[in-house]
DNA sequence: CCGGTTGATCGGTGAATTACGATGGAAAAT
DNA sequence: ATTTTCCATCGTAATTCACCGATCAACCGG
């Protein structure tokens, strides 16, 4: 993951409402989440809505399931658990440089 | 941490070129990073940089020191540790209920 | 078919972001 | 004291963002 991959991540994730559909995607069981739910539980607009989940869509953050009349929408695991680490690997970047010389061993 | 002071540290987070300010702060030694460094390892004007920085500076993610008539920056490690369990504690909030125990409620 | 529902997408508006050069003020060097 | 260096800030243009209402394709139930 490249720091322009990270950094357009973080910019999804840098958002209130992006981070509540997260959380209320979490909630549901997956499969359940179609878009009217999270509408209704977020006092915006449909579109508006829509268009947040797009941006965690195109982050690659969520995914999306047509299913008839409805779609589905589930957290992509795989790419949040990517996501840690790269986020991980940078915090680990920034950490003080004496910390790590000693302890760098694997 | 609420959900606001995460997703607004997430966009301060959310440019390559201020993840690669961080980098560049983390590589000096503490107290030795002022503003210059940072412009001519950048190709960017100054004021650009400037800007960048107090974005940082806002999300309290570095430290401004001042020191003649050169500013030092530092990171703030213990800022980057509390986004760290704030970030960490997000993605367990989004992992698949199955995989959280039942004692959740606190 | 036809009507109802879902939800992506389009068009528009106002605010915020990103970039730049220019300005100004404070310390350091002369 | 004058000049030089550093750099935060201002002013400004271009771009993007956040939000909305409206629209339209797709699907399902009659």
């Amino acid at each position: 993951m490249h720091d322009d991959d990270i950094a357009n991540t973080m910019r999804a994730l840098g958002h209130p409402v992006r981070l509540e559909i997260l959380r209320i995607l979490a909630t549901q069981q997956q499969g359940q989440c179609c878009c009217a739910d999270v509408t209704d539980s977020l006092t915006l607009a449909q579109s508006t809505v829509s268009q947040h989940i797009k941006v965690l869509l195109d982050a690659g953050l969520i995914e999306r399931k047509p299913h008839g009349t409805r779609n589905r929408y589930c957290l992509r695991h795989d790419k949040l658990a990517e996501l840690n680490s790269a986020f991980g690997g940078l915090l680990k970047g920034l950490a003080p440089v004496a910390a790590n010389k000693e302890t760098e061993q694997a």
